[in-house]
DNA sequence: ATAGATATAGAAAACCTTTTCTATAATTAT
DNA sequence: ATAATTATAGAAAAGGTTTTCTATATCTAT
């Protein structure tokens, strides 16, 4: 019996000698069967091997205990701790997901979670939002249509739920530690403008005029990386760079996030520096790569994992929730260095 | 009309005027309908915003455009690359993949496996499938209702689509390489055992016979890593402890992946020795990793992103075809050293 | 002008469940 | 002994599509 088609709710009824409505009430335990005829019910199952379409439930309960997932990319560190934090919250709450990456295009972005809702998924959580489908008002429309909970990405008067890093806090440690260890000239190194780097870059700017520090346009440092080993060339190379034109070069770099941090870690050395002495680098994540450089690179600690559990928890909450249109939230999670070799 | 319940089918009839079997029609191009009538039908599913609901169709077409990836582990760089190579593959061809982390758990895996069939996805990919599944028939019994594509994990005798890294020849000339450099004691090390460390094993000890080097229980070092982390720690501890108490410890080492091999590289490091002077060491899949330690590892490249394209490959083939319960293939994919700086 | 073909459209069945409503048998209360 | 309640079970509708089968109007060939 194995082989062949699948059986269905009606095959076990009939070799039961039952009704389907008896049969779906065992499955699901939701009203009173007799001890008798469970047994035969369940015998019947057994045999079959039957398993209840999940499709046809989904269909007639109008929910499919499955969420979609958007990233930018799958095999970045960064957001696959994300994910891994999502996915242990939910799975624990028997939610399977979807996984759909995105390669950072708005329009694909658009594409995939209109699929997914098409798809009646319960609910989306979307990684690094396009800043573009935030301003057009996209989300708000998804947001009225099904749960949707945005990480990292935010603009002020949106109406949805956002799970987002404390930035300022992070990057602001980041800088007076630099300084508090004596560092005259303290660098930046972000990617392009982004959600992120935009804070981290006004948090430079007042912290460089509020410590008297010499602000210098030369010390902001600008890549355009498209993946994470881009990010580590582009970094040791503009690193690199700088440090030969400079008249007065750095002799502290916050990085936008560990790869970048990494490549100017790479770089210095290569260019004859000695790290921490000369000059120190703070990362900012606390992704694997961060443990696994030589020395370990000191860096702000993101608690992806955290920021994944939260938007997965809030996700299961508006699930839950009739009036999910109504409730909207700013979540953040806290940042804190950690201090390692670099 | 955007705000309250999803428009149906049968909504659109009513405004256009005409059946449900029309709208079907127009949807789906699959019948000749006058322009006039596609006309009507077509603004009415605009000014509706009607979508089609994906569950109701996929019910009684009996496919979903739906395919499972199990892993052990999300955030496995390893991992995440032959997903991203599956997942570019198969979202070209628009469908949608549910990810599924099985920490490891073989009866995890099972239940997520039987949840996914339930769910009526159009087949699965398995990364790393566990040898207990393998053993006990449980991938076969599978393969028989839907269809199923194992990547690096290999039974002799079992009925099932197997992709696999060719394995031995990427050992073998690992060690050739580090042979016809001069080393004369060569190590490996290695994790927990898995189909792909018995190969790997297997050919050094081969390897150690035929080539007359000195073979030394002592030079096949072994750790019980749970994660990438935890494998390049332990790595280095095992290392540094092998260096320290061996007569003659060995000048080349071949790792088993490439975090285990900075592990390495560390621990040898610290140890006082110069890497590549006083030992060479070799890493195992050309990851993000071996391109940003310092100096970068000579590894060999698996090419992960083509065994999930692969994969991915088979898996939509195989869907295409009404008997594909009667083929199974063994697919490999080369291997080739990148040598580096270590 | 009529038979046969063709183009277009609709009615109804099917996919597999859950859920509401109705029915019967068994129990309890009067 | 009868009415009212309770426990158990089934029939049928509902969920939103696709698909098969049937019907009509239009066209072509004789």
């Amino acid at each position: 019996m194995e082989v062949g088609k699948r059986s269905t709710i009606s095959d076990v009824a009939k070799l039961a000698g039952v009704s389907i409505t008896t049969v779906s009430r065992v499955i699901n335990d939701n009203y009173p069967v007799s001890e008798r005829t469970k047994k035969k019910v369940n015998t019947a199952i057994e045999e079959l091997g039957f398993r209840p379409n999940l499709l046809a439930r989904s269909l007639i309960q109008d929910k499919t205990q499955t969420i979609g997932i958007i990233t930018p990319s799958i095999e970045n560190l960064f957001f696959s701790e994300v994910i891994k934090g999502i996915d242990t919250f939910v799975d624990d709450k028997d939610y399977r997901s979807f996984l759909c990456s995105t390669e950072g295009n708005p329009d694909k972005e658009k594409a995939m979670i209109d699929s997914l809702v098409n798809r009646s998924v319960d609910g989306i959580i979307v990684i690094d939002p396009r800043t573009k489908n935030i301003k057009s008002g996209f989300y708000e429309g998804i947001s009225k249509r099904i749960p949707l909970v945005l990480i990292n990405g935010f603009n002020e008067g949106i109406m949805c739920n956002f799970v987002l890093n404390d930035d300022v806090t992070g990057t602001l440690t980041a800088l007076r530690h630099l300084k508090d260890q004596g560092r005259k000239r303290i660098g930046l190194l972000l990617g392009r403008k982004s959600y992120s780097y935009d804070i981290k870059e006004n948090v430079y700017r007042t912290f460089c005029q509020d410590s008297g520090l010499d602000f210098d346009e030369a010390n902001l440092l600008r890549i355009q990386a498209g993946n994470s080993l881009d990010a580590a060339k582009q970094a040791k190379a503009i690193l690199m760079d700088h440090l030969e034109k400079s008249q007065h070069p750095i002799d502290g770099l916050v990085c936008g996030n560990d790869f970048m941090a990494v490549g100017a870690l790479n770089g210095a050395r290569e260019f004859g520096l000695n790290v921490p002495a000369d000059i120190q680098i703070i990362g900012f994540d606390n992704s694997l790569v961060s443990q696994l450089s030589y020395p370990p690179l000191t860096t702000v600690d993101h608690h992806m994992n955290e920021l994944g559990t939260l938007a997965a928890k809030r996700m299961v909450n508006l699930i839950g929730d009739p009036d999910f249109k109504d409730h909207w939230t700013k979540l953040s999670v806290a940042t804190n260095l950690i201090v390692r070799g670099t």
